[in-house]
DNA sequence: CTGTTAGCGCATTCAT
DNA sequence: ATGAATGCGCTAACAG
């Protein structure tokens, strides 16, 4: 009969009537940030939230405060390991700051984008990080968002918006590869092919611009989308060319896998035929077979530095904050490209 | 001199104002859900709504409504690609229910997940999805949860809670892996092994429940964590234990990706001489090389029941779900263990 | 069909 | 140092 009937949660004026206080008391004691008061009270009232289990009901603090203490991040897309890679570093630098950091997937459509950028701003979010699902169609979201609050886009910077961008200096990776390669490839037995992502994203973009800046702009280049299937369908396509070695740079890592699972899978030996050379960093490069070598983006600063934006945007109007902050990336040496001295040495080669 | 100085947002009573009308009919007329009223006033709400760029103001809705239109979900780590393949299956499937699901990281960490668990409940969310970081540890959290909204465990079952819980049978997966093995390897050339992941969670220990049930309990076994670095480890330790060639059966993909990776980078042949098999069916073990075999979970069907459970709950008090719901998965094989005739027909095996 | 009124839970004046 | 009163923005009763 004493079914656990699901009670009304408790209140402040509960909590205040059973400490023998007003509201405000029990808002000063549970979240008045250490203001003066009597520790008698101070304690009744504690007791009192404790014997009544109450909870901080943040829908009325933030509709008073006009402030959640919550940040909303908005990806294109959870699958892709380098965006999941993000947000769980964001998530982490912010978990120390007292502001919850609150995802969601846009999953690549821009209806459902500009759904995500209203329910956040509806919800009273203190800032805004989105990874922009595309480059021109998504400004007008974001310029809606930078209206209201803090917007900071990630990763992906949008033209003509007038939100903040905080991203990777795409260019300085390439030139990375571009030294790399210079100094531990005979291109002339492995002549280096590009293979690019989405040149709906700046990073794509920017991506190619700093190879062809490096490398010079006559060399062979394959366009595509940031995913593993188009890294397969160019290992074919470069195949089909009539090429049988070579040193392929792809423009994201998930685009290298692609090609290095299908250059093996066609009885290429990778690095020995085909050196393969992504760009982000992500977990699983350091764990495919060959391990990738890869330009790391430095994720763990990118998210220090919106951090500060938030920080500093909620306690004034922006203070010295450049409207635009890339970070220079640093190369990882795998086993798919590696230094000219290690070619043959490694174990897998058999 | 026109700096664009940030107006405070417009309000109902703002709309109301200039459209002539009270707030209760602007209220009714841009969310009253199709409620009967004049179509004059209905479109001069509109359009002052319009002019003044009115957004909603959902934390005064949700404070009003009792409801948030959102739903929140906690995972313990956006690394691991299987939970990120999983919140945005669920993402998706949500999309056009009109319900937000909002994503927390709770770093695998207890104190953080139980942080995300109270800002959810605090912001009054109306179901809460949780995988749980800790089998044993995490039980208080969720009973606190269950407490004040439906709350549903997703892929690690927490003994002793009141929660739902919505996940894979791996009992059934580990029959598939059996059969599968019964049907094409000879064991006595590939004897079998099983390298587990963490026993802090329930589908950790269900799979090496079944696999024992299935394969027998005198099977070596070998018991680490869901990671790639304790699959490349028991790699070497299955080595240096002698093997030359087996059957090892990996309690995740990420651990069987390790498997792959370390026993190709020491010169073993998958599957020639060593077959692997993993589990989940994350996306990039169809992109490993070889190709994994493995046991697909069946996400869409894990997330729409976890919707049907959520529009049920919403609706009324718990209609005819059962608290706990396992879906079966399937196996998908790859070339790590293909069919016995398909053995060295594949091309990579130069 | 529309307006008036009240109150969701909280933090903040302003008095005392 | 504490309490009474106010209102954040919205929706749901209730009157008309």
């Amino acid at each position: 009969m004493s079914q656990a009937r699901p009670r009304r949660p408790a209140t402040m004026s509960d909590v205040a009537r059973r400490a023998g206080v007003s509201t405000a008391t029990v808002s000063r004691a549970l979240s008045g940030g250490g203001r003066p008061m009597s520790p008698d009270l101070r304690s009744r009232v504690e007791q009192a939230a404790q014997e009544l289990g109450y909870q901080v009901n943040l829908v009325g603090r933030t509709l008073r405060r006009r402030s959640s203490s919550a940040v909303g991040m908005i990806v294109p897309d959870l699958d892709n390991p380098f965006f999941s890679s993000l947000a769980q570093a964001l998530s982490r630098r912010f978990e120390s700051s007292g502001i919850d950091l609150l995802l969601f997937s846009a999953d690549r459509d821009l209806a459902i984008e500009r759904r995500g950028v209203q329910s956040f701003l509806g919800r009273q979010v203190d800032a805004l990080v989105i990874i922009a699902s595309h480059e021109r169609d998504s400004a007008e979201t974001i310029d809606v968002a930078s209206r209201s609050v803090l917007t900071i886009e990630l990763d992906r910077r949008v033209p003509s918006t007038s939100a903040r961008f905080v991203g990777c200096d795409n260019g300085h990776g390439m030139r990375l590869i571009f030294e790399h390669v210079t100094r531990d490839v005979d291109t002339t037995l492995q002549p280096v092919v590009f293979v690019g992502g989405d040149m709906d994203s700046s990073s794509g973009r920017e991506r190619l611009t700093g190879f062809k800046r490096w490398f010079g702009s006559g060399r062979p280049t394959l366009l595509g989308s940031f995913d593993v299937g188009w890294g397969q369908r160019a290992a074919d396509q470069i195949l089909s060319d009539g090429m049988t070695t070579g040193t392929v740079v792809g423009a994201a890592d998930v685009i290298a896998l692609g090609l290095l699972s299908r250059l093996q899978t066609r009885g290429l030996r990778v690095p020995e035929d085909f050196r393969v050379i992504g760009f982000d960093g992500i977990g699983v490069s350091y764990l495919a077979h060959p391990t990738l070598t890869t330009v790391r983006q430095p994720v763990e600063e990118m998210s220090q530095e919106i951090l500060d934006l938030v920080l500093a945007g909620s306690a004034d109007g922006s203070p010295g904050h450049a409207r635009t902050r890339t970070i220079r990336p640093a190369l990882v040496l795998g086993e798919s490209s590696p230094q000219r001295d290690d070619i043959g040495r490694s174990t897998h080669a058999r």
